[in-house]
DNA sequence: CGGGATCCTAAACGATACTG
DNA sequence: CAGTATCGTTTAGGATCCCG
């Protein structure tokens, strides 16, 4: 077990998952499966058609997320996790799970800050 | 099992780690334990005095870390991990092992770009 | 419907020099 | 030793408009 290069393996995972959109995409194609561009962008309330392109665009170009097009009018695209996007469930899992037990010590923190 | 507020809860911790530096630093103090800001700018490599001063902030703003200075000359000043910045070892690990397991698909993918 | 192209702002990052 | 202060660069994010 050395040091310097190994502990640069966080910033893998971390550089997939940075984005202000992504775990939240990432998650609903984890929970809820293959989804249409359309049906993804009601499911990030908020993002704009620029932004959740961006996002996708990153993910597919990790391998994370697959792109379908159907060559119709009008167009159809969808999107689904990769089986090795899927791999990052339990690291999404686990941030959402310290998200929620620490709900409680943000609040705190933030009627500290007010006095 | 709502969706869209729970799903917040995975930016709290991503807010946290996020970084260029963040989760290196933490590792270090998690494996290491206690460390002085010059061994920690040692631990590191690359990063400035003053990016390691800002992270640092950031995370002992977070209440992730916490800051002792001992006031002597020449000044000493110790990091540690709070019990609260602990928690998110999980994580850290969680992602850590994802990128040490798929540094193999990296491979394979930088070498398709290539081509 | 699912984008792309353009322009803009704020924040992150970084190099360098100085200091109690 | 452990920082600030200042400056410049780079990047993420977003608003808006156009298109097949």
């Amino acid at each position: 077990m050395e040091m310097k290069p190994e502990l640069c393996n966080v910033d893998d995972a971390l550089n997939i998952l940075v984005g202000k959109w992504k775990p939240i995409i990432l998650l609903t194609l984890l929970k809820e499966g293959t989804k249409r561009f359309s049906d993804l962008k009601r499911s990030v309330p908020g993002i704009t058609q620029k932004m959740l392109t961006n996002q996708l665009r990153d993910l597919e170009q990790e391998d994370i997320i697959t792109r379908k097009v159907y060559l119709q009018v009008p167009p159809k695209v969808e999107y689904s996790m990769t089986e090795y996007g899927k791999t990052l469930e339990p690291i999404l899992v686990a941030m959402h799970e310290w998200g929620t037990a620490h709900s409680v010590h943000k609040m705190q923190k933030m009627s500290q800050e007010s006095r």
